[in-house]
DNA sequence: ATTGCATGAGAAAACCTTTTCTCACTTGAC
DNA sequence: GTCAAGTGAGAAAAGGTTTTCTCATGCAAT
């Protein structure tokens, strides 16, 4: 009641906030130029080190433009430049748990070079989509980064031509992009093979649902390296999924699995969750290791889970550095760059797993 | 080995992409002009429907204009308008718990006045933060919307004095500024309130560290509603600790609590673990109500939890719109909103609940 | 003393829009 | 037939910056 006596409460004058006109004061280069006694072209070349003038002069200009606080105004810099240091980011991630590390990592790659990322969560809308990269468009980003949660999916928008650069980071790019994705068969590959050099024979694979591209990459190094042993058990990517098969792994007759390569977290929790209601130890019985690394999920499970991280944060630096090289015209190679996962090992498996 | 090779592969002239240079096919308001047989002034008029002329030659102009596909330069009217239509989200949250539904309501309420939003997460690192304020105010923004991961906090930069309108969302804000946060009291008060409903007499509050305003605020509310018939166990925000709290609350002697109100997801469903192996019932003999509503967390949880969903979209969305009216120049009364919170009812607690 | 050449600095154009001002023309009224 | 008012449209300035071009000065070389 309170909260709303206070919105509907008639404003008072004096109770108004005033910082509302702000720009008025902004200084620019004409009160450099003047306060310095020179010219706002001198000004310029100045603050830029560029053309000709006296060490003195461009010192000078430079001391008292950094005493008054002078920025230049990107906008009317980037007018004349063609370049706005902006870049857009869009994605279809809602949860953002692909998305935010991703971002991260543009920004921590462009955040030196005086790059900000628009982000723009778009759903699967396409005409959310489309207004979004018509905004960014209009405001004459550098260049754009298409990103979502997943690897053989497209965003519901067509960027491929477009009068700016795009780069798809963790998402099917157009025919002649440039995309960067993660290689989950060699982040399969790796825990399958830690499995097996912690001694672990009769591996099991519980994972999402098969028409997605990273399962079946993931189940075909799974199965190349563990060499069909235990069979792959499709499902969808929830916890109680990995509860479920750990039941029907768990229910049929003769030797069980002493290990569990799951698709993602949440299922390798729901597993981890399954094998203690039945009592079985996790590491000592049964060894198990998840993907993804969602943090929230593998390091609070019980015992934390070792897991495949696919470094989406140097994907996302790596698609940064990628879409500002295009904006400024270096040369790209198309094509799709897989980047290593890398195994995070915690308690889950057994083995010289350091403690964490 | 694959991967590196691709790197590393010297350039050929005919694999290179050419999408850089992108710009220099801009359309131009002089292009709509000549087009359309008109100065560029009239062609101005007629697509902003201001000045006068000829209905005819207006309808000609924009229908010119859209069949060449002319889209206005932002950066060139913002310069001339000193709005940019951009404004500026910091965060610390790096999770993005909190501010990802934050941005999507900031992002759902603005996008329809055209404005788009620069996500910066600066961590807690003070000089992060003002290289990307920096950045963002030579951009020109708007305004900067400041949200994070606690009501008590404040981010690590001085945004009071900046020229432009700033706003703040779900963490603290400066004297006379305007803040949106979430009513906790209200919002614990609501869960403990259904628990009373629905017959239980000995409900317990199992939280997070009591330094956090949040925890006091909630603990407050519970006090009064519950009337003190258990204690408060102040803990740490992990699974780990709602998982140990049902131990302390189990093991102690005398009557069992028939319910837990929990201080976020994560505890509660710690705590719903630890009742499971105890082989305590959720809901029949103990009801369970957490705080947040995680999705992840918490329908994910056996049983899914009932808990207290702090409508941070909502709060973005009105904080959105704040900062656009402090741009436009329109009053804003200062101070602290408390938006309230909502009941998410799923199967951890008893009563009338619905089935999802 | 004239030419040639650095050197330092400013004038002006350009980027793309919007807005204000001005001008030419038409129409209706006296 | 003149005047006032109204109408349609263009010229120009402004916004903040960078860049190119031009100009003036001083100095060394002829």
């Amino acid at each position: 009641m309170r909260l709303v006596k206070a919105f509907l409460k008639p404003l008072q004058k004096e109770d108004v906030l005033n910082i509302s006109g702000g720009k008025r004061g902004r200084i620019t280069i004409h009160e450099v130029a003047s306060a310095a006694g020179v010219s706002i072209s001198t000004a310029s070349k100045a603050l830029n080190d560029t053309g000709r003038m006296g060490a003195e002069t461009r010192e000078r200009v430079k001391r008292i433009a950094g005493e008054i606080g002078y920025r230049p105004n990107a906008l009317a810099r980037g007018l004349l430049s063609k370049r706005s240091f902006t870049i857009g980011l869009l994605t279809n991630d809602t949860y953002g748990r692909f998305t935010l590390p991703v971002m991260a990592g543009i920004s921590d790659a462009l955040v030196d070079h005086g790059v900000s990322v628009f982000l723009c969560a778009i759903e699967d809308d396409p005409a959310l989509a489309q207004i979004h990269v018509d905004a960014m468009l209009d405001k004459q980003v550098d260049g754009i980064i298409a990103t979502g949660k997943r690897l053989d999916r497209r965003l519901p928008v067509d960027l491929s031509n477009l009068h700016v650069p795009v780069v798809y980071a963790f998402t099917e790019g157009t025919q002649n992009s440039v995309t960067f994705r993660s290689d989950d068969e060699q982040g399969a590959r790796l825990a399958v093979e830690w499995l097996v050099k912690a001694g672990r024979r009769r591996i099991a694979h519980i994972t999402g649902p098969e028409e997605f591209f990273s399962v079946r990459e993931r189940a075909g190094a799974y199965h190349e390296v563990a060499g069909h042993r235990e069979p792959v058990l499709y499902g969808v990517w929830s916890e109680s999924w990995g509860h479920e098969a750990v039941e029907q792994l768990w229910k049929r007759p003769g030797e069980k699995p002493d290990a569990l390569f799951c698709g993602n977290d949440q299922i390798a929790r729901g597993a981890v969750d399954g094998l203690r209601e039945r009592g079985v130890k996790v590491p000592r019985d049964v060894s198990v290791i998840g993907f993804d690394n969602w943090e929230i999920v593998a390091a609070q499970t019980r015992p934390p889970l070792t897991t495949v991280d696919m470094e989406l944060k140097e994907l996302g630096r790596q698609a940064g550095l990628t879409v500002l090289a295009l904006a400024e015209g270096r040369p790209v190679e198309p094509g799709v760059r897989k980047l290593p996962c890398r195994l995070i090992v915690r308690q889950s498996c057994g083995g010289n797993a350091p403690k964490e």
